[in-house]
RNA sequence: UCCCCAGUAGCUCAGCAGGUAGAGCAAGUGGCUGUUAACCACUUUGUCCGCGGUUCGAGUCCGUGCUGGGGAGCCA
């Protein structure tokens, strides 16, 4: 007897002999003298069909399985006699290992993504959330071969830090005194008193730390959790989440934007070619112009615009906007919305972007008024890429510090790399959970997530 | 944090102008059938989100809080 996944057996050529399943009930209809029991076991969106026949010592109890019970059935693989599918196994021996409670909250029937939120612990037993988290499996090698494939180092940059400002958001604070016992002194806390002997935090970026491992293994990416502790409640945020952040040495902003198209084009492929059957789903039941959207993307050359460009686009279209564009002040939603979801129907690389509203670590640009930012924008989900190239010259990167009121002591070991062999480099930040809502159609980042968090919200 | 919308059976929802609740699905029982979101018949189920108010009377109107959703800001 030998153990199979479903999805060897669906996919198998031939019938086989003395064949062992294990999984869970999706459903079951009883006939007249045996009964059809279609289990999962997460393999791959389809069922396998048992057919369990009342010859079977069990079958009393078999009659009785509900829905979500656990089952090993032991027979043979053979051509389906029913017209729904190819292969069945016809049951020799069906052995129930436990029985889920009539209670059991899934249903043969669709149920909302609100109410599966409520549970998160349950939610991949149904067909679209297993689609989804098999997906985000898949992805998440395909990151790894991308960049293997191209020569990158992967490296883990640390999840605690003591960095109090890395440039990106508010930050969780990490420490293991109990605040109730935490001593203060003249109404201040003690810091001195903390495991680190200094305030420390969750990371909110890998990258100043890549930076240094790609002045030393060349070219690198990281791809790990990260944590915002902004008080944001849309459906493009998360306080914890997946990013990739690769960091590359000689490289500039160009390369920047090519490395950056080419990695959603990889994956966006990738997906289209190793997810099809799990694809299939959400092509059906979220987004009918889903494998078109995506084949587009992977086919058609992304927009490149300064940002100056873009500016006079939004000025001159005849659209309504609730916010004024001009240059100097950031573009809002509704602006990037517009250019990426109407005018260019595409996704849209913005680059160069006014020195004022980007953080210290960018390259100024000679017009001293801009810096070699870029942001990938995508039609649905706005921003999925934020990157620029480095500041790699020291003297322009203190000045900048000091612009952004930055002390530079704390920065003294990122200070370093630009005194010991600093060359051009650049790197981009890719969330991955708004990458799976791209490929999957799904309008919510807490549905690409096995357990969200949000503000408010950390039950599971 | 701000703006808008919603909260009725296990789930999805109806309940039009205030008169103390209903459907489909699920569940239970029986029947039928190589079935496939199986089908047919019968049966069970409710602090109408909480609190306060208006009223003879509130699921329905008002206030407030909580929860969820959408949008904005912040960004990946």
């Amino acid at each position: 007897m030998k153990k199979y996944k479903i999805l060897s057996l669906l996919n198998s050529e031939t019938p086989l002999d003395s064949i062992v399943i294990n999984g869970w009930v999706r459903t079951k209809r009883d006939s007249s003298s045996f009964s059809f029991i279609e289990v999962n076991d997460g393999s791959c969106l389809k069922n396998i069909q048992i057919i369990a026949e009342n010859k079977l010592s069990n079958y009393n109890d078999i009659k009785k399985l509900s829905i979500g019970s656990a089952v090993t059935v032991y027979g043979d693989l053979a051509e389906s006699k029913g017209s729904g599918q190819k292969w069945e196994i016809q049951a020799k021996k069906f052995d129930i290992i436990s029985i889920a409670s009539d209670s059991y909250p899934l249903q043969k029937k669709r149920h909302t993504d609100e109410y599966l939120r409520t549970i998160a612990h349950l939610r991949p037993r149904t067909n679209k959330y297993g689609a989804v988290f098999r997906i985000r499996s898949e992805l998440s090698f395909a990151i790894h071969k991308f960049f293997r494939d191209k020569g990158f180092k992967y490296i883990h940059t640390p999840i605690i830090t003591g960095s109090d400002c890395e440039g990106a958001g508010e930050m969780f604070k990490v420490t293991a005194i109990d605040p109730e016992k935490a001593i203060k002194i003249n109404g201040q806390s003690d810091y001195s008193q903390e495991f680190f002997g200094k305030p420390a935090n969750l990371t909110v970026s890998g990258q100043l730390s890549a930076e240094m491992f790609a002045l030393a293994l060349g070219d690198v990416y990281t791809f790990g959790p990260t944590f915002r502790a902004e008080n944001s409640n849309t459906r493009r945020h998360a306080a914890e989440f997946w990013m990739i952040e690769p960091e590359m040495v000689f490289c500039d902003i160009n390369d920047d934007m090519d490395l950056g198209e080419q990695t959603i084009k990889y994956l966006t492929g990738y997906a289209l070619k190793e997810c099809k059957e799990d694809l299939e789903l959400f092509a059906t039941f979220v987004d009918k112009e889903l494998i078109n959207n995506l084949e587009n993307i992977c086919s058609s050359d992304f927009i490149r615009l300064p940002y100056e460009e873009a500016v006079k686009i939004l000025k001159e279209s005849k659209e309504k906007f609730e916010y004024e564009v001009s240059f100097g002040k950031d573009l809002q939603a509704e602006h990037e919305n517009y250019l990426a979801g109407q005018y260019f129907k595409k996704p849209v690389i913005l680059y160069n972007y006014p020195k004022s509203i980007k953080p210290f670590y960018m390259r100024v640009s000679d017009d001293d008024k801009t810096v070699a930012a870029m942001d990938i924008l995508v039609p649905g989900i706005g921003e999925l890429i934020g990157g620029s190239q480095r500041e790699e010259r020291l003297d322009v990167l203190e000045l900048r510090m000091e612009e952004c009121g930055l002390i530079k002591e704390n920065y003294w070991w990122y200070l370093d790399s630009r005194r010991f062999g600093t060359v051009p480099h650049s790197g981009f930040g890719l969330g991955f959970e708004r990458l799976l809502m791209l490929v999957t159609g799904i309008k919510n980042i807490r549905d690409v997530i096995p357990f969200p968090r949000t503000p408010g919200n950390i039950e599971f």
